[in-house]
DNA sequence: TCTGGGGTCCTAGGACCC
DNA sequence: TCTGGGGTCCTAGGACCC
């Protein structure tokens, strides 16, 4: 049990992507540079500091980004650096401490409480962690450490780019109370907007607000929870074996008809992907989930909970394609789709391989279609030539997904959570 | 010129059961 | 004949995060 100190730390890589292209191309440092995207389409992954400046932002469609920052450079994701360099932080982290929680390629919360006797105070501890990334791999990463997860994430978020910032017990309410609600984990554009038409604009401001106004005004739920943020109570412990509770996958596909061929081309693609997943970590689900999104940025989702969990690639392609034509015979007519999706949840283990598809007559497998136990051969020998061979050896990419902005597996794969 | 891809959690209504 | 309250599961949508 921590008792007292700001023995929780909060350790974020600074516009990571856009960093490690620096490091790699000295001719890019000190300049407005964008990882993804381009003048004439995509959207930017990430930004340098000195493009943020032009108000560049990760999410951008790339010419917008041009457009606000004339000089900028893009450049191409070497995604493979940015899995490897983020493992190798991760590794620095875990020399002061095993607890270690993993939140994202370039995010973790670190509980030093039980490292205070070997490296000194927190505070010494964020500096020895920010000196050895900066010294051994070559990159800037901004720490905050506090007394809780909510409040050491807040520090990290205000020492950017490249700064420490250490909230000592004690003095919580006056860091907490001037700062912007946003900052909040949690509050969002819509969130923030509906408590700024309340006037409440601060954490202190927050704070002040009886809990039943705000989860009036948010829902109970989310109200709740942030009104004990504000007042500085968060009972999260530092967990260093999260695991995923869904698995998906999905992809643009720019605007098309729905034509029944490439509909399922695409899900076949996304349906492998996902049950790979699966299948590799002895996992299976029992909802599947697709998103199909239509031109104008509105999408649908359609889901189905089976009795048994699913991990088989022919499965979840015939389950989702029957999800996907009932979310777009509910469109109007002549409608385009822009993306499709699929998610699999209920997740649970399955050491023991479950008499999968012998399934009951309503559910929609085409007639004819193979058994439970053919479904298993043709995914097991899958499986293991791509062991063999790598993941590139079967399958194929459909051509719907090759004419589109096809993103590589690779970046896909940086934003995957551990099953 | 027209917006990526991976996730988490919450809400509300309805079905169903006891 | 009319009627309660609690709990669980499912579906669809939405906000949010990295």
């Amino acid at each position: 049990m921590p008792v007292g100190g700001a023995t929780i730390l909060h350790a974020d890589l600074d516009a990571f992507y856009a960093s490690v292209e620096q490091l790699l191309d000295p001719a890019l440092r000190g300049r407005p540079i964008a990882v993804g995207g381009g003048p004439n389409g995509g959207v930017v992954l990430a930004a340098s500091y000195e493009a943020k400046a032009f108000g560049v932002q990760g999410g951008m469609p790339g010419w917008r980004a041009a457009k606000l920052c004339p000089a900028l450079t893009f450049v191409r994701g070497h995604f493979g650096e940015y899995q490897r360099l983020g493992d190798a932080v991760m590794e620095v982290l875990r020399d002061v401490t095993p607890l270690v929680e993993r939140i994202s390629i370039d995010e973790a919360f670190l509980d030093v409480s039980g490292a205070t006797h070997l490296f000194g105070p927190p505070e010494a501890i964020a500096a020895l962690v920010r000196e050895r990334v900066r010294r051994d791999i070559g990159l800037p990463i901004s720490v905050g450490a506090a007394r809780t997860k909510h409040l050491a994430k807040i520090a990290s978020q205000v020492a950017k780019p490249d700064g420490l910032v250490v909230v000592q017990p004690g003095t919580e309410r006056e860091f907490l109370d001037p700062l912007p609600v946003g900052l909040i984990w949690g509050v969002g554009p819509v969130h923030q907007q509906r408590l700024a038409e309340r006037g409440i604009r601060t954490i202190g401001q927050l704070a002040q607000t009886p809990s039943s106004a705000v989860e009036h005004l948010l829902g109970t739920a989310v109200g709740h929870k942030l009104v004990a943020m504000a007042h500085d109570e968060d009972p999260r412990r530092v967990v260093t074996d999260r695991r995923a509770r869904s698995v998906g996958a999905q992809s643009a596909l720019g605007r098309r008809r729905p034509e029944v061929e490439d509909v399922r081309a695409v899900l076949a693609h996304l349906a492998d992907r996902v049950s790979r997943r699966l299948r590799a970590k002895d996992r299976a689900g029992r909802t599947i989930t697709v998103r199909v999104r239509f031109a104008g940025m509105t999408s649908v989702t359609r889901s189905r909970t089976l009795a048994q969990p699913v991990a088989s690639t022919l499965t979840l392609t015939e389950v989702a394609e029957h999800l996907a034509w009932s979310a777009i015979h509910d469109a109007p007519p002549g409608t385009e789709i822009t993306l499709l999706g699929i998610s699999v949840s209920n997740v649970v283990d399955q050491l023991i391989v479950q008499p999968e598809l012998d399934l009951r007559p309503e559910d929609p497998w085409r007639p004819g279609s193979p058994t439970g136990s053919a479904r298993r051969a043709v995914d097991g020998s899958m499986d293991r030539i791509r062991t063999r061979f790598g993941g590139d050896a079967v399958g194929y990419l459909p051509a719907v997904l090759r004419r589109g902005a096809a993103v590589p597996d690779e970046f896909r794969e940086l934003a995957e959570h551990d099953l």
